[in-house]
DNA sequence: TTGTACGCGTTATCAT
DNA sequence: ATGATAACGCGTACAA
């Protein structure tokens, strides 16, 4: 048989017609909504499979007041952060009844105003702010003050109506605290974040209350800032092993900056772990690609997402759905931590 | 002043009546279309910004025809990889006229049904397609009859009236085949990538001529499948070291891989580049993360993305565009690789 | 359970 | 240079 030449997409209209109902009822069927008989319901997909029929997204976005995108708004952040957050919304997005956008900001640039853009021109229906986007006040308050719907991952600053994501970063540093002093270390190194990221200075204080708890002291030249890049990390490690009394294990505040203290102790010819520890946070690809693999912290960057996603769509739609939802984390105990060299030579207590 | 509780969004209608002109003058204003007087044009700009005026995107979609969505369609690549694409692609999207959707696809999933339903439901206006994806025949085949504009990136099947984007790997593949034998390795293997991935044969045949081209001989047992993931990469680095007579230099046909053997060399105590040369393929963020940093061959990943959205741009508001773009790769030495230790002891030639 | 008629907010056609 | 009016294809009151 001829393929018949489709000079035009198939509409509602024509499956309608040729299935002799109404439009409406075509839309009822196309919409899973009840009151169709089961055999009228055949019948109309029937014919539209006949026909190849495909609702038309730009028509439905109209008429119904809602696109069926998502916004994933997101500012500086390394490409496996980008990745599994992305792994896990997709994965969330029921096969093409809706499609995720991917919004990068550059530093610097008018997120506010890009926002409002968003919302007026109903671009999407919703969005998940990545942090640090979803920290910042004056990007917030334009959201909150545009009505459109969203969720944050891992925010730490703000009070929003907005349902958000998260783990427990104190309770992650105190682990990790906890694992580095059950293995002998007294002298322990943290090397912070990006300062602009809230998540900083959570894991910062964290650190600090952890060493306390435990009567360790905190010493400020063993705190070095990054900026949670592989390069700033290198650079920290680099300065913290330079020191006339260096440090027996260094805490660096993500994966990435935790690879370039590693990297910085191959330089410097200092065996990892065996003359000195390091623990990273986030347990992104790169803590199993560099050697030794790093032992971290395992954020679960996919779940949230995926949670963070789950949430939205229960804004959107209506449904109730938590607050706050916090997954949990854990410690995983890779190559890069041993028992502190120095532990038998010094004092206990 | 009392903000007036905007109950409805403002639409071109609104602002035709405040202008005291036409709707379709308010159109052409915004879609920056000729005739009309620069009087007029400013007072429309000005009413508009008055009013908050944003034209709505699912309006425009409709009766427009096109959506102002792309689709970047993808499979299974790494994170990297994916993360400079849509940072190229992200960067010729000049400020919000257009908006790239993101559609990961599983494996063995139904892409090219997807594929059709996107182009009947006129869901984007085109697709980027991302290897291997885009040498599927199936879904190519889906998406040519359909008539959605798409580009390659990387193509290496397939003949199509689409344009591509790609950098010469034959070529790249000789460098770094010169740059080892210039080291004086001669005992050189491969770690191939994953078998349906067609560049994975295309840089394997590559590989075999520029040895052949240097009077090289090709071993068998010196070349071992991989899959481009870092686990794969570290089992084929352990086969190798594990061979009576290993090779001085590796190979990876990407830099995940690359990495995967670097840490076999790691655990089996194999100095690095002393005693092996590894040379690894794209310039990934991973090369610079690891230790000693890669030399590899750097892709252009986010250039050719770019320029991949560029050709399609080009293609939906047909503009002209080159079927074929091929953009330069260069060979970063950095400090995996060094001259074959081996070299003096063996006999020249 | 099904259908009618209108509205969604734009772009496109063709006239003036 | 500008305008009137018809699509665009679907959702949704409301009626039957």
């Amino acid at each position: 048989m001829a393929r018949a030449r489709a000079q035009r997409n198939a509409t509602i209209t024509d499956v309608a017609r040729e299935a002799q109902v109404s439009i409406k009822t075509v839309s009822r069927v196309f919409n899973d909504e009840p009151n169709v008989r089961p055999a009228t319901r055949d019948k109309v997909r029937a014919v539209a499979k006949d026909l190849d029929y495909h609702p038309n997204a730009a028509a439905r976005s109209l008429a119904g007041r809602r696109t069926h995108l998502l916004g994933l708004a997101y500012g500086s952040v390394s490409p496996n952060y980008v990745y599994d957050i992305q792994k896990g919304a997709a994965a969330r997005l029921e096969a093409d009844r809706y499609r995720l956008v991917v919004m990068p900001f550059v530093e610097g640039e008018e997120a506010p105003a890009r926002m409002r853009a968003l919302a007026r021109t109903s671009a999407v229906d919703g969005l998940v702010l990545v942090p640090p986007l979803g920290d910042d006040a004056a990007t917030l308050a334009a959201i909150e003050q545009s009505g459109l719907p969203y969720v944050r991952i891992a925010p730490t600053r703000g009070e929003s109506r907005a349902p958000d994501v998260s783990m427990d970063d104190r309770a992650a540093v105190d682990d990790v605290v906890a694992h580095l002093a059950a293995l002998g270390h007294r002298r322990i190194a943290i090397v912070r974040g990006r300062p602009n990221h809230s998540s900083t200075a959570i894991r910062f204080a964290a650190f600090k209350e952890s060493l306390e708890r435990r009567n360790l002291a905190y010493r400020a030249e063993l705190s070095v800032e990054g900026d949670y890049t592989f390069a700033s990390g290198l650079e920290a490690g680099r300065q913290l092993l330079a020191l006339a009394e260096p440090p027996s294990a260094i805490f660096a505040s993500n994966d990435d900056m935790a690879a370039g203290v590693l990297s910085a102790a191959h330089e410097a010819g200092v065996a990892v772990p065996r003359r000195l520890s390091i623990v990273g946070f986030d347990d992104s690809t790169i803590a199993q690609v560099v050697w030794p693999r790093l032992t971290t912290i395992h954020q679960p960057t996919c779940d949230m997402a995926h949670a963070a996603v789950d949430a939205l769509l229960a804004l959107i739609q209506g449904r109730p759905s938590p607050a706050h939802i916090v997954l949990p984390h854990r410690l995983i105990d890779r190559g890069s931590t041993a028992a502190a060299a120095d532990a038998a030579a010094e004092p206990a207590l």
